[in-house]
This record gives C-alpha cells, structure tokens and sequence, in this order.
RNA sequence: GACCCCUUCGUCUAGCGGUUAGGACACAUCCCUUUCACGGAUGCGACACGAGUUCAAUUCUCGUAGGGGUCGCCA
C-alpha cells in the first residue's frame, strides 16, 4: 500500500509554526517513502476563511520548501482540494449515514450522527494504543441546520476518498480520534494509521497562538531574517531527535533518517535563540552570491541601493559570520554602499580623547595614497609601514582606520573594507572623518 | 467536572535495570584576535514527589503533584 499523506489547514489566520511542524512531520514521511503529500484546504466554515488566510498559508508552505503533490494550484485525482467545494461528495456521503440509520435531526434540523458508544482504540504511533470507554458525549453533529459539514465529518470523508494511509497531526486531536473511528466504521472503511505529536509551546509553557513570539512563520521567519533551511532544521527537531551526531542536517538527512515511531509523545518549549543558532549555521554555509539573493529584500528595505553585485555580495559575506539573521545586516555593511554613513558617536568621543590620533590617521592616509596597487595585502603593507614609520603598533592604527572608513568599532577586518571599497574611497573617507569627526 | 496525553540540566534532548546520567542551545571564564564575531577549551547545571517490584531503579508498576489537551451547529 503506497504512503499518502496530507496537511489539511484550515485558512482562519497564518500559517502556525506548529501546522508548519505537523505539515513538515508529513511531509518526510511522504518523502522518505515515495508516497504523496496531499494539501487539503478545510474551508467549511464559511464565517471565518479568507482567500487571504488560505494563501498565506500555500505562501508559507512554499517558503519552507513544502510541496505537495496534490492540492490547490497542482492538481491531482482526488481534487478538488477545498472543502467548500466538495458538498455533492458530502452529501453522499451522509446518505450513507442516513439510509444505515446513524444520523437524526435535532428539532432545528441540525443533523447529529449517532455514536456507537463501544469501547474505541486508537493505535497511535506516538502515544502507543489509546482506549476510550463508550462515551457519554452528547451524539455529535455533523451537518449544520444550512446544510454544510462540520470538521469531523468532511475530514473522515476526505481521508477515506483520498485514501489517507497516515495520518500526523496535533495531540490537540487525540482526544477526538475515537469519534473519526467511529465514523470510519461507519462507513464500513479501515481508519489510517495516526501519529498525534505533541504540541509546540511558549517558553512559559503556555500554548502557543497565533500572537505569540515566534508562531506565525511569515511575520516571524520570512520577515525576520530566517532561512527556510534553518527553520526547516530546528522545527524537525522540535518533538524528534534524529539518530545523527550533529543535529545539523540538510532535507536529504532528515529525510532518510525520519521515523514516525522515534516523535516524541512530550510537549517541547519553543526556544526562539536555538533557532536562531540554526539560522547563523546555515547562514555562514552560502556562497557571496546565494547570500546576496537571501539578503537582497533586506537590504533594499533599509534604504541600500548598489549596481555591482559582486561588491554587494562580497560586503555582505565578509560579515556573515557576524549575523545570526539577515534583518541584522543592513547595520552590519551600510557603509560599503553610501559615503554618508554617520560616525557613531560614542567612538568618536572615545577617539577625539586622544589628540595625537588624527595625525596618526593622517600618517596611515599618506602611506595608503602611495600604495602601487591595491589588495588586502598591500593595504595591511602600507598601514604597517606607517606605523613603523610612527613607532607605534599597527594595532592602534587599526581602530582608527575602522571608524574612518565603517563610522564604527566593529565589523569585518579593516583590510577587507579598505579592500572593498577600493583606494579612491579609502582615501576620502579618511579625509571626510578626519574633518568631520576628529577635528578638535 | 469527566476523559486523554505528558514529566531528565533554564530550554531541546540521549538513556530503553547496574553510566563519573551524555550532547546541543543559553549563560560564565579562558585561549585565539586590529574590532565585533567565528572557532577552541573549561565551567555551571537535571532524573517532580511517594510507595512497590528487584540484589539493583532515571529506566518497570501504582499513586500524588504539576503541565498540556479534549469534551462546539471552530478546525
């Protein structure tokens, strides 16, 4: 029997990390196994989807690298894939029900389904078998008085039609997986195979929503700097520790190595600086040019423009390792696209303290203007020579030249920018900070 | 209230009767270093509690406490 799987979101809101978990979870099965990942949209209630909210959550989807074989926008033979548009198959379906005598109208017309009130188990392949007693639950209703669907029946409908042979998602349905059974039963269909992993909470141990820190994946992944690889990594190993040594791994890895049966039956606290980690790792992975693609967004939204990008990319490389996500690099390299960049003011008062410095700087200027040519080496030549020159370490010039250049204290060697911004603006900086900054 | 799931360092976790209880993130210190980082080293730091089974429990069983979840004409 081939694996098919789905992720079947429900377009309220954005995509939440913990359906882009369960949707990841579902997503490696498929992948490990060569079976299908269905994308089901369960839009049954019309009072609360938005097209906005559904596309949001295909844009998310997307953006982590989570295809689907079939669903909206691809296709497939058991479309369509939006419940709303699934009603005759629906009603079908109910007939079932009706003519097998497991439905009854309630006074208003609201239709329940009658339960079978018998012992129920789930096999689950995290929580292991799970027995419910007959229950003394009101009989649930599953067709509204204006005639749609709720959740409990078009989901049991859906999996048997698209013949779902696994199905991953929340704890939070664990509860209510005896009263899909039961409706499987009804309709005289084997239920899938579950696997209810736990759920992502706050790092106070609240459940997450969607308000939280960290839980929607476009406002607080795309938009804060992540890369789909680093979140991709970190949510893997929210609920699942892969028998790897490093927990480090690309898709490939993480695919081979997936097992339902290894997710973790505990909840797991989300930690927003461990993703953060991954982030800096895969960050520091990409070549000057991959890394230019990823930063180019953040970058242009700070205000910095450039034409060459190889520059671009070479600046914003030379402090990879300095970032651990991409909205941090604008602060990082502004200075290598614009001549205007403020002189942090702290450095400055620091600086001015010693007079003799802006005769140093001078110095360090004097013996770069001569440099014959201009590479890292001869730059790092020409500022020795003139601290040589001065009997002082190169090290006290190099601070200064930073700031000349940077306008701060910190980034990537000094040679590199000196080297990167090339001789002309070398040199002009340095009269522009002498002038501005450390005039007395 | 009823039912279900869960419980190892602050966090994510390894462990599947006998371990100095291991790793990662975070934090601290040191080293490296023209800055900031990176990297390296070291340190800090946990088996929720109580019974039982056993020669031996973090590991098995039960109970207690705590956390989470479900009980909708939401999904």
């Amino acid at each position: 029997m081939s694996i098919r799987v789905r992720f079947a979101p429900s377009p309220t809101g954005d995509l939440h990390v913990g359906g882009a978990r369960t949707a990841l979870f579902n997503w490696l099965l498929a992948r490990k196994h060569g079976g299908t990942f269905v994308l089901r949209v369960e839009d049954t209630d019309g009072a609360r989807n938005t097209a906005e909210a559904a596309a949001g959550i295909l844009k998310g989807m997307r953006w982590l690298g989570l295809d689907w074989d079939e669903g909206p926008d691809v296709g497939g033979d058991c479309g369509p894939y939006f419940q709303s548009q699934r009603k005759d198959l629906y009603d079908a379906y109910f007939k079932k029900l009706e003519d097998a005598g497991r439905v009854y109208a309630e006074p208003d017309g609201a239709m329940r389904f009658k339960f079978s009130r018998t012992a129920i188990t789930v096999h689950d392949l995290v929580c292991g078998d799970v027995t419910f007693a007959p229950t003394e639950e009101p009989d649930m209703t599953i067709r509204r008085l204006d005639g749609s669907y709720i959740f409990h029946f078009v989901n049991v409908v859906d999996d048997i039609e698209m013949r779902i042979s696994h199905v991953i998602r929340g704890e939070d349905h664990l509860s209510n997986t005896w009263k899909h059974i039961d409706l499987f039963n009804a309709f005289g269909a084997t239920a899938p195979t579950y696997a209810h992993i736990p759920l992502i909470l706050n790092p106070d141990g609240t459940k997450m929503s969607k308000r939280d820190e960290g839980s929607a994946i476009e406002h607080s992944y795309m938009h804060a700097g992540f890369l789909p690889d680093a979140v991709f990594n970190y949510l893997c190993m929210l609920g699942w520790t892969p028998k790897a040594e490093s927990e480090k791994l690309s898709r490939a890895e993480l695919t081979a190595l997936f097992d339902a049966d290894a997710i973790h039956s505990s909840n797991a606290k989300f930690d927003l600086k461990k993703a953060q980690w991954f982030n800096a790792q895969y960050l520091r992975e990409l070549s000057p040019a991959d890394l230019l693609q990823h930063a180019r967004p953040f970058l242009t939204a700070s205000g910095l423009q450039w034409t060459d990008d190889a520059m671009a990319a070479a600046a914003v490389h030379s402090v990879r390792e300095k970032v651990s996500l991409l909205t941090e690099l604008p602060e990082w390299v502004h200075y290598f696209f614009r001549e205007d960049f403020p002189f942090e003011a702290d450095v400055v008062t620091k600086l001015k303290a010693k007079p003799e410095n802006a005769s140093l700087l001078k110095a360090a200027s004097d013996q770069l203007a001569q440099a014959a040519e201009w590479t890292e080496q001869s730059v790092h030549d020409a500022v020795e020579a003139a601290a040589k020159a001065l009997s002082v370490k190169p090290g006290a010039m190099m601070p200064l030249l930073r700031f000349a250049l940077s306008g701060q204290s910190r980034g990537p060697g000094v040679t590199t920018i000196a080297h990167l911004i090339g001789k002309e603006k070398t040199i002009s900086r340095i009269q522009r900070a002498t002038a501005e900054a450390l005039c007395a």
